[in-house]
DNA sequence: AGATCTACCTGGTTGC
DNA sequence: TGCAACCAGGTAGATC
């Protein structure tokens, strides 16, 4: 499930492959996958890549068209869960989950090769647009901060005085981008807040904890290259290893790692959620 | 307006 | 072995 640290590692290990390639075309498989800019193709392609970066949980691949030096376009892919990329070489063919292709000229001595933008439940999709037209996307617009450059204060202002609880307030993209269900719930453990806790009812005190937890959450799994639930991989292909490293997630029925207590698993935000009854009170 | 719920999807797992 | 039921979860859209 691709949250911060698993878009972060992917743009990291994806933008070595694509760099400086051109891409010449692009195949698109499964049409609602590429819904937004397709009518693009032909105007755009060839065109190099001049970037790749992440914004929440976007992945965004700079594209130059014309031989310009600044970007005139952008792919803006959203993994939502099982989209995954990856470089192939030219002669691999798309298989069963396999969305849209994209031909990627040779450059040096690197072959012709292929990227691959495959996703098993299509909940994913990729749009091409200009710079210019983010701004007018409602999802690009309306996205709250960045979780890891955030300060107490303005984390605090991002929470306003909502009455929700916390946990759907962190998994509110408007609020705060790019925290999903694993990290959100390992955050609150870590700074035992109980996941139901009205947002209005946090201290000064248990807000900066929070934040604390959560940039401490995304940071280690960054540094592990992500979770790998199941089956996310980065665009290397390898796995990550937070996973090693839950506390809560998926631990429901074990025991509490600080006091022993057993975990339980109840639904908050309509979300599966693990938490610790004795270390986490105060819904 | 804000909070809450459901639809969208498919593959893996569980239970009979 | 076969097969139905269930589960995973980010976001849009509907409802209260």
């Amino acid at each position: 499930m691709p949250e911060l640290p698993e878009v972060e590692t992917i743009a990291r290990t994806l933008e070595p492959q694509v760099r400086e390639r051109v891409i010449r075309a692009a195949h698109v498989l499964l049409p609602k996958t590429m819904a937004v800019g397709q009518e693009l193709f032909s105007a755009v392609f060839p065109a190099r890549v001049v970037g790749v970066r992440r914004r929440a949980k976007l992945l965004l691949v700079d594209i130059a068209a014309d031989g310009q030096k600044t970007p005139t376009h952008l792919l803006a892919f959203h993994l939502k869960m099982t989209g995954k990329l990856f470089v192939h070489d030219a002669a691999t063919s798309p298989h069963k989950h396999t969305r849209v292709m994209f031909d990627l000229a040779p450059e040096g001595d690197i072959p012709e090769s292929r990227l691959f933008f495959d996703d098993v439940r299509t909940f994913g999709y990729c749009r091409l647009m200009r710079p210019e037209d983010l701004d007018s996307w409602p999802f690009w617009a309306n996205l709250g901060p960045e979780p890891l450059t955030l300060t107490p204060a303005e984390f605090s202002r991002a929470l306003g005085t909502r009455r929700g609880g916390i946990k759907s307030l962190l998994l509110d993209q408007k609020v705060i981008a790019g925290i999903g269900n694993i990290y959100v719930d390992e955050a609150c453990f870590r700074s035992g807040i109980h996941p139901l806790t009205g947002a209005d009812r946090l201290s000064d005190l248990q807000r900066a904890a929070l934040l604390q937890s959560i940039q401490d959450v995304l940071t280690e799994s960054i540094a592990e290259c992500g979770s790998s639930i199941r089956d996310y991989r980065d665009a290397n292909g390898d796995a990550g290893a937070f996973q090693n490293l839950f506390r809560v997630y998926g631990r429901a029925g074990q025991p509490c790692m600080i006091c022993g207590t057993m975990l339980e698993k109840i639904i908050a935000a309509a979300r599966t959620t693990v938490f610790c009854p004795c270390c986490q009170q105060g819904s």
